[in-house]
DNA sequence: CGTCTTGTTGACGGTGCTCAATGAATGTGG
DNA sequence: CCACATTCATTGAGCACCGTCAACAAGACG
């Protein structure tokens, strides 16, 4: 176990992602905590893990920002899942052995790992535990059809709006963003590539957006001016990223 | 439970699915079919369920063909997978309680259901059909991703040909398809919808594949001429569909 | 036998891509 | 600490891919 870093501020966001899974209880977050092992950094573009790489145990992100992605032979790049603090890498460890798709660090990242023998214990062990861990990967699922919507029919100035809010709510939910200012340490080329737009478009687009007055840019300091509006130009709707929760739960009505 | 219909060629489809699903015994084969119970037929068009549907048990395809799908208000529309037989429509019940998109039938399609407390005493006490309805998930998860690069990397002649390409080897494997002939009860509307492609460019693409010899079409019959070179345009490799088998298996060399 | 859906094709235009150049920022090695 | 290289953001020009609109034919269906 990593000692320390159980009761330490870097694993914040895991523990609030721990605090939003239905039903877990304080014994199993910190068997879950207790568990993790092996924290390491990655700098910006090595990859955590590689397509075809026998995986070996679950990672999860505890610091920094990275994403999924496949390639095509000729280069161009798909990224199919950014992670933000609090994700899982690969939470299919548990029934496959290898990746079908690599994972990269796209600012420098901090993660941790559980093995898979002590993971498989712990959902064998913990009912609730292992309900809340295929919840979560019903969210990223979640995530990736409104991802597919998004670039299979969404024009340009939806897209990058669509992806910002999204981008916004989730770092809000672990504590990395607030009063519309968040931070995203990914380059313009990388939003391209995950909204299936070149980089020039997506700097257009950027500026259309700041020109609208719904954005402020600085580096990659990000300012959302108006959530509301900009949700719906981007036709957002927050109900994928809380799946399975009681739709007739209150929300705050910002969108 | 369904009486004739587990003996019926009618589960033929989802009889090769299962015996595809890896290390699964005999016994857990009939244990899930017979737990097969209330089949019904809907017409094209027809829900099968709805988005904020209440799931209240497992339905599995055995005939015909469907697609989840999720609107804009505006009413564009992106499907964001096919159904084949053999496909389940909603495993995601074991753990969710409500749909977050729709699953439509394209043809005249026949479903069977299985209660959710008889399938989750049937994962409590059978971990090998637990981890097999997992797996499958996990293919489905490997469609959606493809399905995601398709449309954000892959110009209008590749994503047709890629869809085709899968299709056929799916069709393939629940013994509706050979020789390069499959059945595709879709419109081109449908197609487009799954695509990100207009109706009028599907057309054109499609004419220019039986122009290039690649493909021929007759009413919703379609006929691969060369799976090889249609693979070759579309960039298409079937590692996906097989995501945890031995990547090493010996492969027919038709790619 | 009308009506509706679907397939097909043409004309036209726009969204977004490619190519190219520039400057700023960042990183690296000497 | 500076010289140099590389990455990144930004903008313009030109054009291609694909969408929209429209029309018509052929089934499908009641």
């Amino acid at each position: 176990m990593l000692g320390d870093l159980t009761s330490d501020f870097i694993a914040a966001p895991f523990m609030r992602r721990l605090n939003a899974l239905v039903g877990l209880s304080d014994d199993d977050k910190s068997a879950i905590l207790d568990s993790l092992t092996d924290a390491r950094t990655a700098r910006p573009r090595a990859d955590l893990l590689r397509a075809d790489d026998v995986i070996d145990g679950l990672s999860v992100v505890l610091e920094g920002f990275a994403c999924r992605y496949k390639l095509l032979p000729d280069g161009r790049r798909q990224i199919v899942a950014f992670l933000v603090p609090g994700d899982f890498c690969d939470l299919r460890v548990l029934v496959v052995e290898r990746a079908d798709h690599a994972v990269a660090a796209l600012a420098p990242t901090t993660t941790a790992s559980i093995t898979r023998d002590r993971l498989l214990s712990l959902v064998n062990t913990r009912p609730r535990l292992s309900r809340a861990l295929w919840w979560s990967t019903l969210v990223e699922d979640a995530i990736l059809r409104e991802w597919l919507v998004n670039v299979g029919q969404r024009a340009a100035i939806e897209r990058v709006s669509h992806l910002l809010c999204e981008l916004y709510l989730r770092l809000e939910a672990v504590g990395l963003a607030a009063d519309g200012r968040l931070e995203l340490p990914v380059t313009q080329s990388e939003l391209g590539d995950a909204l299936g737009l070149s980089t020039v478009h997506i700097n257009r687009t950027l500026r259309e957006l700041r020109g609208q007055g719904l954005l402020e840019t600085n580096g990659k300091s990000y300012f959302i001016r108006d959530l509301a509006r900009l949700a719906r130009v981007g036709i957002f709707s927050p109900d994928y990223l809380r799946v399975g929760r009681d739709l007739l739960e209150p929300r705050p009505d910002r969108y």
